[in-house]
DNA sequence: TTGAAAGCGGTACCAC
DNA sequence: GTGGTACCGCTTTCAA
């Protein structure tokens, strides 16, 4: 591959000139610039930005890492990410760690002797392993999903405890007596705890009896069927559920409705996310509108001003919601 | 950020010797393995990848370029895309052309520029400038969702011809006498042309007439409950209809219930791409399985094969699908 | 077993 | 206006 070196022989003219030229300098001969020019067609000598980086010791790399792409919140949490990142003219390493553990710690090490800038992770939960990696790490990390504001890790999350909370206010608005969490495992602190706790609290306040049940399955519709068929076989009789997330929730009226009850009127459902399924299901899944893509523009923002400035303003963004009632509650 | 000269200089050993500790390499004294070895942790070393890149002119680097990622064809064949690079030791580096024209074709110059070693592009059409761009790339070309191989650029695809084909016979085979297309914009060879053309082709071969229209909206389901109340609007009354993507045909089913008709039953109706969506929608929506995540995997060992032998077997692959029938037809 | 030095492909300072 | 040269951080002979 033509390099610099090359290009200044054909066209008879020093490394620096060409250098010049490329960099659109003042100071050059348009003679020479034309030579230069004719000199770079012919040889086909495209820039090699490895070698600018370490020159200038600026790689204007970003490393992402996620769990997984196929997912509505990760999905349009990057959409978010790379249009912020690209307006500042920065660019994108793409992690994947497949929800294996140990995976994310290897990524900020890898990243960072690939000198980038900064990391964003979708997190889906918090251990010391992986707070001991992140303070090891000379980029800067900022988190999308969970919560590590407390290890003075600037984060992003959506209102985990209050959507918990505003749940309760929903279905007991909608009469509901007797209600029940449907969630994840529990070291999922923003998915499973916290809107669980915020459930909770929110129906002691109420003066409802705490939630029947509390199960912990995965982030999935047939889970959401599973647990709901196995609590109905049970003997469980709620007038109303919670559900960690729309799949799960879109899972649990697909039980419902197996047993012959009537999800929306016999039992009310509540989701989290707005997931565009919730819109196209019967009944309609009343939910909680999470906003996934200004969660990612919004931790890029929060990472550009950490790289620019050296420290950010806000140690961590908590994100609001929109209640969308629809038949299911 | 300390180099191999700090740690070099902290151990009192040379460079060299340094290096060939961080490498493992044979004949460094134990001692003075220690040595360097309590230096390195000492400064905090991090290897810097972008001066090794240069040396050894390699850098392991795989651009892919999106229009967007929050689609379900996108996420999953990314999710594949990443999984099996990262398989083979590839980093992502990612783009996203937020459907912007012109874009797809700068990130090809800047991926040549960052010396990737191939680029996958998921492409929504095919134009003379892309083609002229992904000529003059150094770094051999993937194309996930668009044909490119008459170009000679290898490609994977969908058998989007087949699926039209297959999806006139489903509407006939359940009753259908006169259907209709509700597409996309016509410059969308894949989703919009070929499918339609497998249709009308089948339509034809089996005795029915053309299709009676083909509309070309947008990819979601507001379009094609837009396109759908229209036709009905226009005394448009079909018995079937087959519709380009899964979320064209839920907004086709919403329309054929606001108008008090019985999708399934009075109009039947076909989608394609199965996505998670079209098992939750009321009715059922009868649809094509599409291979999302394996045509990423595929395009990505396609292009390893290119970068380790030069060339690859394979000009193009087509992936199969899968009929799903559900409620709709 | 270790070190000195050249070189990867650029940039930038200093001469001429 | 243009060229020579040192250097970014690492690897890799070649010598010692």
């Amino acid at each position: 591959m033509a390099s610099l070196h090359d290009v200044a022989r054909l066209a008879g003219v020093s490394k620096s000139t060409v250098s010049r030229v490329i960099n659109d300098e003042y100071g050059v001969k348009e003679a020479t610039k034309i030579k230069v020019r004719r000199a770079i067609e012919e040889c086909g000598y495209v820039v090699n930005q490895v070698a600018k980086d370490l020159k200038s010791n600026k790689t204007n790399l970003i490393g992402i890492i996620v769990p997984r792409v196929a997912s509505n919140a990760v999905s349009q949490g990057v959409d978010g990410l790379s249009k912020t990142f690209e307006q500042a003219s920065k660019h994108v390493l793409l992690a994947n760690s497949g929800l294996e553990a140990g995976k994310e710690i290897q990524y900020i090490e890898l990243f960072n002797q690939k000198r980038v800038e900064g990391i964003v992770m979708f997190a889906t939960h918090i251990d010391d392993a992986l707070i001991t990696a992140i303070k090891r790490s000379r980029a800067p990390v900022v988190l999308i999903g969970q919560d590590g504001s407390g290890y003075n890790i600037p984060s992003v999350i959506h209102d985990d405890y209050r959507v918990g909370y505003c749940a309760a206010e929903q279905l007991h608005r909608a009469g509901c007596r007797s209600v029940g969490f449907l969630g994840v495992k529990s070291d999922d602190i923003a998915v499973d705890r916290q809107r669980y706790d915020g459930f909770s609290n929110a129906l002691n306040y109420i003066g409802l009896s705490t939630p029947q049940f509390h199960t912990q399955g995965q982030f999935s519709i047939d889970s959401g069927r599973e647990e709901m068929t196995r609590l109905l076989a049970d003997n469980q009789r709620p007038d109303g559920i919670f559900c960690a997330t729309d799949r799960i929730a879109i899972g649990a009226i697909q039980a419902i409705i197996a047993s012959d009850l009537k999800p929306g009127k016999d039992i009310k459902v509540v989701g989290v996310g707005n997931d565009e399924m919730a819109s196209v299901v019967t009944p309609g899944l009343s939910t909680f509108a999470y906003a996934f893509e200004p969660a990612g523009s919004n931790a890029a923002k929060m990472l550009l001003e950490i790289i620019e400035q050296g420290r950010s303003q806000v140690a961590k963004l908590v994100l609001g919601f929109d209640w969308v009632p629809r038949q299911s509650c």
